[in-house]
DNA sequence: AAAACTGTAACTTTTTTTATTACTAAATAA
DNA sequence: TTATTTAGTAATAAAAAAAGTTACAGTTTT
């Protein structure tokens, strides 16, 4: 089934990492089978459609792919000891960082002016520090907790 | 003027680092005046009620002192060379971390019955790397940049 | 006494997230 | 070949969270 790609369709899920770290796992424990969103869905007590939506982002980074049709779902497509929870944590665009309030500051002030600025800086640091973690974690060795 | 404690009154900012940041840069530059909420609520172009939540928080972890009445307002109580970035993520009640699903995953489900205490676990270390980087910037720091 | 503040409650509005419904297309199995 | 099951996506609805507003009591200063 082929539609048009659609940039914004993507709606944002607040728990993306979570969400996708969750589909990884169950993928992971099951690496020959084709899981279906319903069945992901049921361990995530989680709506299959919006299961299917982050499928598709993580389809879009190739390291799942999908059946469609009777029997279909979808499976990693590559090894779980070569997949870090640092890609994985890429591919949400969520970003470590403590948030900015959400309207404009006041650009005659020079502190309004400035602020987000200093706290992207701030952030850039934190989101280094958190990668670095991260990248020594394979998504192998996040599911052999379970 | 007093009122009975209540601790559910506070209301959840999602940028509360943030704006707490911005209220105590302001008060780090006026080190000898008590600034109004309004003044204040004018550099972030933010509601002058929630900045006195805001402050309301800070007062109760003693870093800003508030005067009542004409020509009141809030200050630092202590020397912002005094004051880390961790104590102040750590005042906004925010946590590190990639978040959770909303729902209650499937406890019958063996990665369900563990993703949240794994992944618990996971940003638990986060925090504590994000917090010595922040023990290292005290607040005159991050106020030099302006 | 008037004016200018803080403190807080009680809402309301807006925005963001999550869920649902509905339907097309594809693959499989009977 | 037809019914069934599954993915893919759009559109919309519902729920939750965040932000904003209004109102007013209590404080200080002038």
């Amino acid at each position: 089934m082929h539609y048009i790609c659609n940039i914004f369709y993507y709606s944002m899920l607040s728990g993306k990492f979570a969400i996708s770290v969750h589909i990884l796992t169950l993928l992971t424990k099951f690496p020959n089978d084709y899981l279906s969103s319903e069945f992901i869905a049921g361990s995530m007590n989680l709506n299959p459609v919006l299961v299917r939506k982050e499928i598709a982002n993580l389809k879009a980074h190739h390291i799942v792919e999908s059946k469609e049709g009777k029997n279909g779902g979808t499976k990693l497509s590559k090894a779980a000891s070569n997949i870090t929870l640092k890609e994985i944590f890429e591919m949400t665009f969520e970003n470590i960082g403590l948030g900015y309030a959400k309207n404009q500051p006041n650009p005659d002030c020079p502190v309004g002016k400035k602020i987000n600025q200093n706290l992207e800086a701030l952030y850039v640091e934190m989101n280094q520090k958190v990668c670095q973690q991260l990248e020594n974690i394979s998504l192998e060795d996040f599911s052999t907790q379970f």
